[in-house]
RNA sequence: GGCGGCGUAGCUCAGUGGUAGAGCAGGGGAAUCAUAAUCCCUUGGUCGGGGGUUCAAAUCCCUCCGCCGCUACCA
């Protein structure tokens, strides 16, 4: 059985929930569900970020200890995700004891080992900088304004200072030439092409060291060995995604099934992370490499760049509440090129789940199935020869499987989806041009048959909507009866059963009316 | 500044040398099984400007204009 490792990040903690954080395990559930049902053996992985300087700042300015602080945040990215219909195998937390001990081990792993050049990965230097108080930020000296009074300001106008401060390093400078290579070898490994290309260049312009430990706070996880540091959020945090694969224990089931993941969904401000220190990190330790990592875009509201200050920002069970949570995934999934950026409005959600869900497809199985309620018996027609409009259609449902399979290798949500759509129109059609409530007079045989091969149409365009919109596909495939162990990918060629019983048929899609609208004047 | 990308119908985009495309929006019509849904036809573009290569350019080259991304240690 193949395996499928995805990965959303962990949020931290410190924000609130919103459309990108929802959009990004949205992306991750769609093919963690739709790999299950082609019969991998998949496990989906999503958390929460909690250690760093932010986070022990935030409790402490709540009262509470980071401890408690985080107990309490958690819950909030922890709660979205069944809003969300996330299915999710694991939730992990930085601040959890297999985490540490991971870290620890990593750490251990990386300290050990040599880099490509023969040196020690890790040593301990001095981190320095400008460093601004107010900001609890380090500053690039080309940052900086020197103001009249002689002092240098960051952009945001605080004062800074230089400051030392003693420092693990992680030796990244020794890893260039291999991170190229591993981009030259893997052309897969970072995507969009895009995002691989800017990595790369990045790569080429020559790397630092990175400074891999803290002193100025303790809120994380202590280093091996010296225990005034903790260690840097992000070898920290990408170092989840082993954790919950069982590491330290290389040798566990667990590890040896899922590692290397096949992908990291990450968000593109976050890409250099993922695909430049994190490969290198896992080189270091002696661990393989992801077997991707892929960038998504972000998310626009009515046009506006989204900003806590503007106050647009998106909540995600807001979106849920006022359309539903199929038509979100489905609108979150379609409108937009997976790895590009978007625009969310109000009008073009309506528009999606008005036109492509109620019209298109809702609109496709009432007519089919109320047809078949009223005039074959409530139960599933039995065909007879197919003639060649018929085999057209029924070829083309088939085929989609493959369609569906190759887009998602390579996170084509959108154009997965406009293979079954082109299906659904193509069904739509075919009722027109067939005319079953002709045939019902002048030929019932032929009837028959052409409501069984819309149905069949159904049946495979609600298998693999299912990792879309899983709560509707699901009455879609009740309303077919088509049996509950019927319904992955192993299924895919088992046709109705002449005869079936059918419940009665409901809508699936109910179209979406502003107030103030609707009425007919 | 450097590197990279983009600019095609009202909107979102596909199209990388051979008579301009899709979806949505707009207009007209057909049908009546259905959530007034569906189906058919149709309006609409000097493919950012200019120059060049070619029998032929949205597609290749040069140049100009505009927009965007990356250009390292908050996460």
């Amino acid at each position: 059985m193949k395996s499928f490792y995805v990965t959303s990040p962990i949020y931290y903690v410190n924000d609130v929930p919103h459309i990108g954080h929802a959009y990004t395990s949205l992306a991750c559930d769609v093919l963690a569900r739709f790999m299950r049902f082609d019969g991998h053996r998949v496990f989906f992985l999503t958390g929460t970020d909690e250690h760093g300087q932010k986070v022990a700042k935030s409790a402490a300015a709540a009262g509470v200890d980071p401890q408690a602080f985080t107990d309490k945040v958690s819950q909030n990215f922890r709660a979205l995700l069944p809003a969300l219909g996330c299915s999710n195998d694991d939730f992990i937390r930085t601040t959890e004891k297999r985490h540490a001990a991971s870290c620890q081990a990593i750490w251990k792993a990386m300290a050990a080992r040599k880099t490509p050049k023969g040196n020690d990965n890790i040593y301990l230097g001095a981190y320095s900088g400008w460093y601004a108080v107010r900001d609890e930020a380090y500053y690039e000296e080309s940052e900086l304004t020197t103001g009249p009074d002689g002092k240098k300001r960051a952009p945001s106008g605080a004062e800074v200072e230089w400051v030392e401060e003693p420092s693990y390093f992680f030796r990244l400078s020794d890893w260039g030439d291999w991170l190229l290579e591993w981009y030259a070898k893997n052309p897969d490994a970072v995507g969009p092409a895009s995002r691989r290309n800017e990595v790369a260049s990045f790569v080429k312009q020559g790397l630092q060291d990175l400074s891999i430990s803290r002193t100025t706070f303790d809120w994380g996880i202590k280093v091996p060995g010296d225990e005034k540091h903790v260690m840097y959020v992000w070898l920290d945090a990408l170092t989840n995604y082993i954790t919950a694969v069982g590491y330290p224990d290389v040798d566990s089931e667990r590890f040896k099934i899922f590692w290397p993941a096949s992908v990291h969904m990450v968000g593109k401000d976050i890409v250099r992370f993922h695909a430049v220190y994190w490969p290198a990190f896992l080189a270091a330790a002696g661990l393989e490499p992801p077997r991707r990592v892929y960038a998504h875009g972000w998310w626009t509201n009515e046009g506006q760049k989204i900003s806590k200050s503007l106050g647009n920002v998106i909540e995600p069970n807001k979106l849920i509440e006022t359309y539903g949570l199929d038509q979100v995934r489905y609108f979150l999934m379609r409108e937009v090129p997976f790895g590009q950026d978007g625009d969310f409005s109000n009008a073009a959600m309506i528009r999606r789940m008005n036109t492509d869900l109620a019209n298109d497809l809702g609109n496709l199985g009432q007519r089919v199935l109320s047809f078949v309620a009223k005039n074959a018996g409530a139960a599933v027609p039995s065909p007879g020869a197919y003639l060649d409009a018929d085999r057209a259609l029924l070829d083309k449902a088939a085929a989609m499987l493959s369609i569906v399979r190759a887009e998602l290798a390579q996170q084509g949500f959108h154009k997965a989806l406009d293979a079954v759509f082109a299906v659904v129109a193509d069904a739509n059609r075919y009722v027109d041009a067939q005319a079953p409530w002709s045939l019902r007079k002048t030929d019932p045989a032929r009837m028959a048959t052409v409501l069984y091969a819309l149905m069949e149409t159904l049946r495979r365009v609600g298998l693999l909507l299912q990792a879309y919109m899983p709560g509707t596909m699901a009455k879609l495939l009740d309303q077919l009866a088509v049996p509950a162990d019927k319904r992955d990918a192993g299924a895919w060629d088992e046709a109705l059963v002449p005869g079936t019983a059918l419940p009665a048929p409901q809508g699936l899609f109910p179209r979406h009316v502003e107030a103030g609208e609707g009425t007919k004047k």
